[in-house]
DNA sequence: ACGCCCTTGTGAATGCGCGCACAAAGTGGG
DNA sequence: CCCACTTTGTGCGCGCATTCACAAGGGCGT
């Protein structure tokens, strides 16, 4: 290590970069179970799918983590980068929606590995409050605000109808929420400070649609686009 | 419009347009319902959560399908951004992993309204194998090429644990798919000309954590990222 | 028929992200 | 102790995406 610039960590790493952190996070959890002390930038750039210079210039932009020659060492980077992500808390998450979807995110178990504590399960329909899914008993929606309180739930999951979405929202957002997570398929509307992160199935299937009908086209000559990752 | 050029249709849309059509034709599909009959750029892009000329711009990638001083045709507009995404026909999608995720989407309607048909739905186990979901009886992972050949699927969807989806991934690529939809949180490796489209909730969740993190770290002044979509 | 006003479509400027390619740095062998 | 080899960290150029700002186009009232 021996950096003599006491690395300022300049405030702000790019978006695009944040967003591939928990691949690489990935990727070293699986050498470390394999047993791998170090690795090189080559060689995790090919697990996580990326060019290799990519990863290098995500990685120095946590600091300068890598020994010339050698590589990277496992374990001090995952947490590194865990810390960077904000994985070495835990956050409570709560869900809105019992329904097909809800219950499978409750179900899920590969959150609560991460870090993220399935803290509670809301619905608005009477028949469904009080089920019992993945341990947790379905509470009443009318009850969110306490709970999010109680609880210190600090990410917010959508998964109603999506007539119901905005309002869900709006909800968590009053309650102190600033981040939500939107599997409804409707643009919310939050105020600044409140990071909406969205998964629409139905977009990426389109987006595929829209792909496979190039290809069925005329010009079915090369791979043009090829794999968009990996 | 007495456009000079034949509308060339300049083959290539960018990709970042692709990803809003959906967006658009969903804003423009509630307009339908409520009657309206056209709409400017500026309604369409504020129910999008978009800028206007961004828009207009991605619209003037299909062509010029506006009236000055008046706006788009809503049902117009519906038609053309449909033909272009491949949504005037049918697509045939295969659901692999009858578990707690893949049962959801079987079950979701979202899909089939918009000309996504579900087809099959596969699994391995044969505890799980026979039982009956949303209509469709699952079937045993070894049928999958007769499927996909018989019942023309062109879209893959994996909901498999993480350790099988490269497997499944080689299945469907050797049967003649290219179009997959990923669930599994891997990295998929698929030859050219094989689109791969991945949903990682969990990568969700720690991008969410990352900011939560900051606005919580001292720097807790204005809402420097804000809301990453409306 | 004319001109006002509204909205589109796009040229141009800016910013961001990607990937090449290389110098700097550290390792290990002789 | 020095040298050859490996791998990091990054400067640089390129292309895509976003946004501003405005000229051109078209409807509508008079
Ligand atoms: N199931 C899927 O695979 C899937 C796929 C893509 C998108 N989605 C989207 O996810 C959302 C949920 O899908 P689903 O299949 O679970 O639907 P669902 O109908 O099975 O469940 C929705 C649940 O939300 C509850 N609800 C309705 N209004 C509510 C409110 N105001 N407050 C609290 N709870 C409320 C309902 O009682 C119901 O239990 C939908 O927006 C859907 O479009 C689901
Ligand atoms: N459930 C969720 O909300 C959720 C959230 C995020 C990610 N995921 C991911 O989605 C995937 C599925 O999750 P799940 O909760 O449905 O898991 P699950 O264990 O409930 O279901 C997985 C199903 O896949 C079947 N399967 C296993 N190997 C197979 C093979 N080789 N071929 C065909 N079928 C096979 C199993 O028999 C099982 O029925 C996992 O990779 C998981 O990490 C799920």
């Amino acid at each position: 290590m021996t950096r003599r610039t006491p690395r300022p960590r300049e405030r702000g790493i790019p978006e695009a970069t944040v967003a591939r952190l928990p691949v690489y996070l990935r990727a070293l959890q699986s050498l470390t179970e394999r047993g791998t002390p170090t690795v090189s930038s080559g060689e995790l750039a090919s697990i996580a799918g990326v060019n290799s210079a990519k990863l290098r210039k995500d990685l120095s932009h946590l600091g300068s983590y890598g020994t010339r020659g050698v590589g990277y060492d496992v374990e001090y980077l995952i947490y590194q980068i865990s810390r960077e992500l904000g994985l070495t808390q835990d956050w409570s998450v709560a869900i809105v929606g019992a329904g097909n979807l809800g219950r499978a995110l409750a179900n899920y178990g590969g959150f609560g590995t991460r870090g993220f504590r399935i803290a509670a399960l809301f619905d608005a329909d009477p028949a469904v409050v009080g089920d019992e899914v993945a341990g947790l008993s379905v509470r009443h929606i009318d009850t969110l605000e306490d709970v999010v309180s109680v609880e210190k739930v600090s990410i917010g999951v959508i998964a109603t109808p999506a007539a119901a979405a905005q309002g869900v929202c709006d909800r968590f957002v009053s309650a102190g929420v600033t981040s939500v997570l939107n599997f409804a398929p409707v643009v919310l509307s939050v105020p600044d400070g409140v990071d909406v992160r969205k998964v629409d199935l139905s977009i990426e299937l389109q987006i595929l649609a829209f792909h496979e009908q190039r290809k069925a086209d005329g010009h079915e000559g090369p791979g043009w686009i090829g794999a968009l990752e990996a």
